[in-house]
DNA sequence: TTAATGTCTTTTATCGTGAAAAAACAGTTT
DNA sequence: AAACTGTTTTTTCACGATAAAAGACATTAA
């Protein structure tokens, strides 16, 4: 197997959604365009619905014959992109415990475990070095530098110097900007999940990085921007991993964004500066509770 | 050919170098250490010493038989790492002209060109593109940013960030700390390289590099240290491609960085603020004036 | 009995290869 | 003639294979 048809198979099961709204696809460039894929892979795609029966395909028609049925679907775990799984079963390993910092990582080993090739693995390992918690010897092996205390805190001193500029850059734009109406629909969706944070809390962790990218982009920046994938990142294995207090956490969230939305609309830059802390400065004791103890000298 | 041994020339060069001071050569696993390689390529370079007459080696006894001559050296460009011949050729691209912002770049092309697999090519890519030149398209090509005016603002805004709190922290250092001896080293080079600068003006961009990364550690924030690889790696090719007043731009640089030790030495917070302003100030026209214009809005 | 050398095993670096996916080109339909 | 479909070419992605280099183990010398 040299290359799996993960990019056919998660455009296929887009593409079956499209099916329930309309009674006949548009043409091939568009179903490209709206998928995100390239007209060789949505012929494929148009192949398997004719073959299926979802819909009869000649030329500029496609009809749709019938709804999809759940077995339709390709499997969710077929969609996924050989580094998605590369990187979770490596960060797996990492939260998992018995990762000591200054251990090696080995290439080969961790390719036979995940049953990938090596070329797969090297890359990734590349791509995330750039995280700073791992560390490669000159032709050698890598080193795992390790979730420690002293991580986080390098992580929210530029978290920090970082968003209170791009905050005070946001504040600084001219009233006919686009952002303010995206920070408005984002207020908007706030003061919902607020309302229903006893059932919702668990979809605070998407909208958090939804606000704080737009935060970070009127940096024009960038390598600001580009940091906050760091961020991301980390906070998402984070959130995966300690579901502690979630609840409250995410209510305290909520409203500190609140806060700090009602001072980015006010364009009043003290008050821009100090939402902006105290909201940095829990999200980091909330990173900083969830580090396992120990690690560190 | 599957991997060049360019491990084992270059050590070899740098083990012959060795001959001219002694009468013979240490262990095997203490030149490892020495020459930073492991004793499988000591030994490989041990056995073609013998070869050509320069020692007899027996066992523990490794007895220098003559001086090295210009021809036992590997020659200079066999002892490259592909990574650096990729850099090399795709900086050269870049610079040459022609490069314009937008441009795809073609891995397959690019690989052919300098006469390397896609592997290396792929790799190197994916290092190179923490820089912020080039930006990956999904399940597609890369796509070229160029070195445009916006893209030097943007370096040395983070830049000026992460030295100005660096330099702060490194004034705060307290008296014992072992940077000041170091510091005063660096001090002692710039006093002499300012007195020879009529002829040495371009060693500065090695000694430029050594001081500002001595100041970025002071930090003791990896994402700071690691971000001065951005900054090196450009003006690494600037020096190279912009000859222009190179001496007496490097003459005033010698003179900033006096002044700004003398700061540091001052633990005048105002000082040091006040002297890296200055110099990252002149540093930034430098970069600025060296871009091709017309490539910007 | 420590530290070296000699030998064997494992890992890394790199290539060529082939399938998936994109992109380019040519021919049709409206 | 603009936009689509059909076909062909090119590129990207990922693998297994192989030489270089590192590392581990066994043996020997001081």
């Amino acid at each position: 197997m040299s290359k799996s048809n993960n990019v056919y198979k998660d455009a296929y099961n887009r593409g079956l959604r499209l099916l329930d709204e309309t009674k006949s696809l548009p043409s091939e460039p568009e179903l490209g365009a709206l998928l995100g894929v390239s007209r060789t892979t949505i012929r494929t795609i148009l192949a398997r619905m004719e073959e299926t029966g979802l819909i009869a395909w000649n030329k500029r028609s496609k009809t749709v014959l019938r709804v999809p049925r759940p077995d339709d679907f390709f499997p969710e775990e077929e969609t996924d992109t050989l580094s998605q799984i590369i990187e979770r079963s490596f960060m797996r390993r990492l939260l998992a415990g018995g990762a000591e910092p200054g251990m090696q990582i080995n290439e080969l080993e961790l390719a036979r475990e995940i049953g990938v090739g090596t070329t797969s693995v090297r890359e990734f390992l590349i791509r995330f070095s750039r995280f700073g918690l791992i560390e490669k010897r000159r032709n050698s092996h890598w080193v795992l530098k390790g979730f420690t205390r002293a991580f986080a805190l390098e992580l929210t001193e530029i978290r920090e110097m970082f968003e209170l500029r791009s905050a005070a850059a946001f504040a600084a734009l001219p009233e006919d900007s686009l952002v303010w109406a995206d920070l408005g629909l984002l207020e908007d969706e706030h003061r919902l999940l607020a309302r229903e944070i006893a059932t919702r809390f668990n979809e605070f962790s998407e909208l958090d990085e939804r606000f704080h990218r737009l935060i970070h982009r009127a940096s024009h920046n960038r390598f600001i921007v580009d940091f906050y994938d760091v961020i991301a990142m980390i906070f998402h294995y984070h959130y995966q991993w300690n579901k502690a207090q979630e609840r409250e956490r995410n209510e305290v969230a909520v409203a500190e964004h609140l806060a700090y939305i009602d001072a980015l609309k006010s364009r009043d830059l003290g008050k821009v500066d100090a939402a902006c802390r105290k909201h940095l400065k829990s999200a980091r004791n909330t990173l900083l509770t969830s580090i396992p103890e120990g690690q560190q000298p």
